[in-house]
DNA sequence: CAGTAACGCGTACGTCATACGCAATAATAC
DNA sequence: GTATTATTGCGTATGACGTACGCGTTACTG
């Protein structure tokens, strides 16, 4: 009864991202910027973790006080959505018109992006795209589906499909990453004390799956880290492909 | 230099939730108990959302002191990684030997899982299971491809893809629901207000595909709800069916 | 030149996780 | 039966953190 009017407009920082902030023609020149802002945060997230992303902190990346940051940001949180736009950057503008080249060829840029910046599988998602990097990048991975039968609904469907794929891998890295340098442990040390863990944790009888899987030494090594990230994301792609054909068959 | 050894042993409480731990001889009994702290955070969680899971509130659910839950949990993280388990549940045991079959019930299931409890998808991955009811899952969807010619490589590939699905869909309708929660609106206007928003802050010249898919109505309702995770679950089945009768007619 | 809006930022407050220590308790050792 | 000791509940205190508020300053507008 307080606040019926549901708003759904946007921040002021996220429209500054668009580009869609005139000016004041009044009150002093800001000494920061919006971009500065953002990019101190990542700064200091890329060199000491998300955890250490705080306002104090990139304020101190600046040398300002904590407190002016609030100019150009209302709330951590849209300067943690901004670190991630700007973490994505521009999508690949490849001209690609085989959709399944394309498609891979995107999700490996999405992947590489996460590897760049590790801590943003860690900013908990606040809802759907509105941010300009995020935004061109769906409209890049809907532009890739052109040529296919798929149909204005099922196109959104195949695009978070595919980035929820990479989001999860980019995540699993960076647990491992993570496990690894906490313990600081060699890779092949965190995995192999993952391995000792389960086997002394679970039983052969009661988790004979695992058992046979762990003692394959499936999760030795962490091999070529891309291996299992083709591995899905060829298993989508087949799913799609079979999805298109039968549909380009059946015309 | 300082602490190079490197420990990978697991925390009390996870081992207390294997039942691990022999109840200590001496001393006064515990008024409480593990599983009833992470029952009342689960309550609170269900109740007001994760950002209302404080030791504190979790302490006046159960009518002690905050402190007091310190004597069974170490720390918040551990709270929360095991009030996530307890979300999960234990897998669901049906006997079905056709693999396809199988692990759509098994998705479906963890699915319904986290529409339960939508909290936990909030809860940031920490690293692979170490939980019961974790690996109980994990064992379940590798239980489920026993008669594939899949490898003992492939076999977790598989089963971090599809839960890794699971839980992005789940993730996505968390994200709208709390999204018209927020702003209390009905979930039809909340599509409706983003179209508007993505629309007013695109132009169809740069963003034709967006565009295309707006208009065309595809965000408007959120008709059934279980559509859009049938449609991609079906892709990645499809995909791993390709790859299963490939392997099987090359024998 | 007065008015005004936007700036940088110091201060203060409320929330939260949690380290520490103490008194009470209950089993064990003598 | 008494002393010992491990373990419990929990009060207190600390330090981090996000951010509301307001003040003095700046630079453009009327």
């Amino acid at each position: 009864m307080t606040d019926s009017g549901g708003d759904m407009s946007i921040p002021a920082s996220i429209a500054a991202a668009w580009g869609l902030t005139d000016r004041p023609s009044k009150g002093p020149k800001p000494g920061l910027s919006l971009q500065r802002v953002v990019q101190a945060g990542i700064a200091v997230a890329d060199a000491e973790g998300l955890g250490a992303v705080s306002m104090a902190r990139v304020a101190k990346e600046l040398g300002t006080a904590t407190m002016s940051l609030y100019r150009y940001v209302a709330a951590k949180d849209e300067l943690l959505l901004l670190m991630v736009d700007a973490a994505y950057g521009p999508p690949p503008t490849d001209v690609i018109t085989d959709w399944r080249k394309g498609l891979s060829n995107w999700a490996w840029a999405e992947l590489k992006a996460f590897r760049r910046h590790p801590w943003g599988v860690r900013v908990p998602i606040s809802g759907p795209p509105i941010t300009p990097n995020e935004l061109a990048w769906f409209e890049r991975g809907l532009a890739l589906l052109r040529g296919t039968p798929l149909t204005a609904t099922e196109k959104p469907s195949v695009i978070l499909l595919v980035s929820g794929y990479v989001r999860n891998v980019a995540t699993v890295e960076a647990d491992l990453r993570e496990a690894f340098e906490a313990a600081n442990l060699s890779p092949d040390d965190a995995l192999n004390g993952y391995n000792r863990l389960v086997l002394s944790l679970t039983t052969p009888e009661a988790f004979p799956e695992v058992h046979a899987v762990v003692n394959a030494g499936t999760f030795d090594a962490a091999d070529n880290p891309d291996d299992e990230f083709t591995f899905g994301l060829e298993r989508i792609l087949d799913g799609l492909d079979a999805l298109i054909t039968s549909r380009t068959t059946h015309g």
